[in-house]
DNA sequence: GAATAGATTGTCT
DNA sequence: GACAATCTATTCT
């Protein structure tokens, strides 16, 4: 079993820790047994500078308050009424930054992500996409506030990287007006589980 | 492969 | 009451 990615990992500015994150491996273990997956795609967002982040303006509700929590926790949403999204909390406690997992390589447990998603084995729609990697892994509003270093059942561990990092500007987050075109999207170059492709 | 519409609910205005 | 850090099925080229 690869190391845990250790505390000091997470408290740096989302945008560094973001392509640092690609290559590291995701792993969630259930009742339902244990899925992992190697990150290939990556966004960042700071509040309250970052007018595409939740904690944009220092928005401060029960919703977001995850957010705010020392780097390595967990910060879970639901979105467009029916799916989950994953984020690590970086930086120090009271600055609210994150970065959003938007797409894994299945690595352990991929039997138990098909069941879940109900898909062919193999299959790429598997997990590339936020909520496609909450509903494989089986992350939702019960992982939310969780600690990434000590927690028993969701952290994440070493791993390695199989090509180049590249960046682009993040998905769907045109309402941000200037801050929509930072590129604080990172993916692995080449790999087939990368959510859209370069523009 | 690309484009489009529909699903469905928490959050904020 | 509008809309969202999305996904899927369907309908095209």
């Amino acid at each position: 079993m690869a190391a845990r990615l250790p505390r000091a990992f997470y408290l740096r500015p989302a945008r560094a820790v973001a392509p640092d994150l690609l290559g590291k491996v995701l792993v969630h273990r259930t009742r339902e047994g244990a899925a992992a997956g190697r990150i290939v795609e990556t966004e960042a967002y700071e509040g309250p500078g970052d007018r595409a982040a939740h904690s944009w303006g220092g928005r401060r509700t029960a919703r977001t308050e995850a957010m705010y929590l020392e780097g390595g926790h967990a910060y879970v949403y639901f979105l467009y009424g029916m799916h989950w999204a994953f984020n690590v909390v970086c930086a120090r406690a009271d600055e609210p930054h994150a970065v959003l997992i938007r797409a894994v390589e299945p690595l352990r447990g991929e039997a138990l992500m098909v069941r879940r998603r109900g898909m062919e084995p193999g299959a790429r729609e598997l997990t590339n996409g936020p909520g496609k990697v909450c509903a494989a892994l089986g992350i939702t509003q019960a992982q939310y506030g969780a600690d990434l270093c000590r927690g028993k059942s969701l952290w994440l561990e070493e791993g390695p990287m199989r090509g180049r990092v590249a960046r682009s500007p993040r998905i769907n987050v045109a309402y941000a007006g200037v801050h929509a075109r930072r590129t604080w999207r990172f993916y692995e170059e080449g790999s087939r589980f990368v959510s859209a492709a370069p523009r």
